[in-house]
This record gives C-alpha cells, structure tokens and sequence, in this order.
DNA sequence: ACAAAAGTGTTGCTGGTACACCCATGT
DNA sequence: ACATGGGTGTACCAGCAACACTTTTGT
C-alpha cells in the first residue's frame, strides 16, 4: 500500500526525465604537449558521420568499475601509451544538443604529456599532434572544450608548477622559458626570468650542459617538488583582483 | 523531505533496470550565505536510511531538458525561491561508491546567495543555515564536496569581484571587510583595504551611510561591474608562484 | 671572425605593509 | 564622558621591470 505509493512517486520522478531518458557519461582529455616550440594538442579524426573529418579530442564512456579520473587515465594509457602524466579535471559538459547520438554528458580533463615520450609509444597513426594556434572547427563542441582547458592551462602555469610536465627531466633555463611564452603567449626578460625561478627554489642544478645544440650549451636543471612545497609554505593570501 | 524519497526510489529504480550499466547524474549544490558575521552553507537533514539525522547538500537528478547549469538554477530556485544569484560549476565527483543507492555522478555547485533574500522567501523549515566552520560529518561524500567548494570559494574571492553576491546591494566598507576576513580567516588593516579596493575603481559611492548602527555611521557603497571590467582590463600575466 | 645564445647586476619604480590620530555617532 | 568604529596619510621595504655587456661554443 504504502509502497505502492513510493512506487508510483518514483516513476513520477522518473517520468518527470522522461521514461526513455538515456544519457551516456564520457570523458574528454585535451592533451597538450610541447614540440619544437610550438603548443601542440593530440587530436583524433572523428569517426561520426556527422563530423565526418572533423578532429575530435580523444574520449571513451565511463565504464563501470572506474571514477571520471580513471577513465581519463585509461583513455590516456590506451590511446598514447602513456602512464602517470598529469591530468586534471576541468569542467563537465552537459548542453542537451552537444551530441548528435543523444544525451552525452562529457567531463573534460587538462593533460600534459612530454611529446618525447608519446613518440616513442605510439603505433597509432589516425592521431596526431596539432598546433593550437591552428585549430578552429573540430567535432561536437570540442573546439569550445579545447579553449576551456587552454584557458584553464594557462591560468594554472601561472599559479603553479605544472608546466615541468611537458619537458624532459633535465632541461635548460631557456627550454623553460620558451615554453612559458608559446603558452602564455608572452615573452619575459631573460635576466628577471631566472631570478624569479632560481628564488623559488624549486630548481636543481643537475651539473650537466645541453648538448645537442649549436651555440654555447646552458646548464641543465630539474624540478624538485619539495623544493617548491617548502618555498610556497609562506603562503600568499590577499586580494588580487 | 519526502522530496529526498522519491529521489532515492528514483536512483534506486535506475539501477534496479536490468543488467545494464545504469547511473544517475544529478547536481549538489553548495549554497553560501554570510549571515551575522558569520560564513553559513544551506542544508537539508537527509532521510536516507544510511544517513539518517545527517547533513546533506541540496541537489536533485538532472531532468531530460536541462542541462547542469539549469539543473542546479532549478535546485537552487525550488529550494530557496531564489532566482539570479551567483552560481558556478566547481567538480564533478565520480566516485564508485559515493552513493548508497546505486552509481549517481553528481557535479558540485557552488552558489552565493545574499541570506537576506532568502529568509523572505523561504518556507521550507527543514532547510538550516549552518556555520561552515561546525560541520564535521556530512551524508554520502557531501563534506568532502563542501570542502572542495570552500577552497574553490577562498580561491575565487581572491582574485575575482564575486563576494559582493554575499552583501546587499549597499554595503559599508567594514561589511565588506568583514565578509571577506570571515571567509579567508585572515585579517586585512583597514586602511590598506580601504586604498586597495578604492583602487580597483569598482566602488560606487551611493551618497548614503549607514542607519541601524550604534556607532557613527559608515558609507554606503554598491559593486560597479563595468568599472572592473575597465579597471582589470589593464591585464596581469606573469608568473605567480 | 662571426653567429647565437649563456650568463650576470644595478637602478628606479610601484605596490604592499605597518602604523596612529582625530572624528562622528549612540548610550 | 565614554565606547565604538569611521575616516585619513606617511614612511619603509620588497618585489618587479627595465636595461647592456662579456663569455662560451659551433661554424
């Protein structure tokens, strides 16, 4: 009786998302590298009709036994090979109309990958890297998810150390400028440069020079993770707007 | 309450239909609210068996014409009568079991509402205003899912004009202060707060003082978007470790 | 020798922080 | 008169920006 009631409240709420409401949960990886200067991004050629040749981020559905985040992991790890690089959530895509297959709800994740080591895994040719700064149509709303996380990327270089993940371990001061400018789309005075990474502490000098260039070799350093947790420990709040 | 019912028979009917891989996505809202000087979160008690008598986040199943943005607009509206505040996605949370009832992914909101507003509208008096800082266990992941809020909030605050949704439309400088002392837990000098926020030029003197105050009466103010819109504009990148 | 980038200090300016006194209002 | 907070200015210090020359290596 009474349960008959709850029963009947219950299909009235799900009445209320429609009987044949189906909506699949997915995730989307923006995966951006490094390469030759430039900003690049791994993109894939969509297989829908719809967005016939369009490039489409590289996604998958949630499966069952996995969390948003190890969905991205997965989808990185199957797709490029890649283990343990960074990947961050950004934002949840929900708009009733961004899938034409139906009702796709899309997490969006922010990766970064050393290019180097992508290449050394990969097999598959339907990927490939794209310069940003070149991409304009892609499939579904992808180029509006790509823009979310380069916004999302670029603020957080800013505010953290991030960025180390798309060099080598070992990496001259000027590697790591230059990529700081082609993200940023900036540039930054050599010499106020240094000063403001070396007063982090956050690099170490590895002792060892570049190597494979044509000019005078600089120092190579790497990013020491401690280094940076203990400097920032003298935390900054305040307002600045 | 029984609102809470029917979701859970709603959740529950989800995953009892066949074999299939079912899920829920629904939408949990944390609503702020500075009330007496104090950082408050609206909340409901929860009727699941599993979390009886404990604190739950408003929220409710994504419907088939919305998308998330709505969902937690329409949340929020329901519950509070409230329309236009501040609302902003944070993070998805996805984790397996986070939900007695079955799989539910549900994407955290983070709201700001003036209290004022809402106590003229309310009648639901199974709602409460809670100070943050006494919250200790919540239902499901809900305290995990306030606490990625409060940060997202304290982050936020600092570096975009968003508090004054916290304030009346006139407010007195030391209000200002205080609100956003309270939710830092930091204290600010009053005169370098006073020049700090001056400058941003986003400060519109409304020409009025305070009345219901026992001591001489401050002036009153109102947030001017446009002139922040100008006054950022004279954009800051740099490297802000 | 030349080209290319590494490496290095100083100065001025700007913005932040610390700090104290008088004023207006209510009780 | 007293208590409470409103309103104001200055001096110091730190961090940022601007700026040029010498050194090392490869060709």
């Amino acid at each position: 009786m009474l349960d008959e009631t709850i029963k009947t409240m219950a299909y009235r709420a799900l009445n209320d998302q429609g009987p044949d409401f189906k909506y699949s949960l997915s995730v989307d990886c923006v995966i951006f590298g490094y390469d030759e200067g430039i900003l690049k991004v791994l993109l894939i050629e969509s297989d829908q009709p719809e967005y016939y040749g369009k490039w489409s981020l590289l996604g998958d559905v949630l499966h069952k036994h996995e969390d948003l985040n190890q969905a991205s992991y997965r989808v990185l790890r199957e797709r490029t090979g890649v283990s343990n690089m960074y990947l961050e959530q950004v934002k949840t895509f929900s708009e009733v109309n961004r899938h034409p297959a139906g009702r796709v709800v899309s997490t969006a994740y922010l990766a970064l990958v050393n290019v180097k080591d992508y290449k050394l895994k990969s097999v598959d040719n339907a990927l490939h890297w794209h310069p940003v700064s070149e991409i304009d149509a892609m499939a579904f709303d992808h180029k509006l998810i790509l823009d979310t996380c380069l916004n999302a990327l670029r603020k957080k270089i800013q505010q953290e150390p991030i960025i180390f993940n798309l060099l080598d371990k070992k990496f001259s001061l000027r590697k790591l400028q230059q990529v700081f400018e082609e993200v940023l789309a900036i540039e930054f005075d050599r010499r106020n440069f240094r000063k403001k990474l070396f007063a982090t502490g956050m690099l170490v000098d590895e002792n060892e020079m570049e190597s494979d260039v044509h000019h005078r070799p600089g120092k190579l350093y790497s990013f020491n993770l401690q280094a940076y947790e203990r400097f920032k420990h003298k935390s900054f709040v305040g307002l600045h707007f």
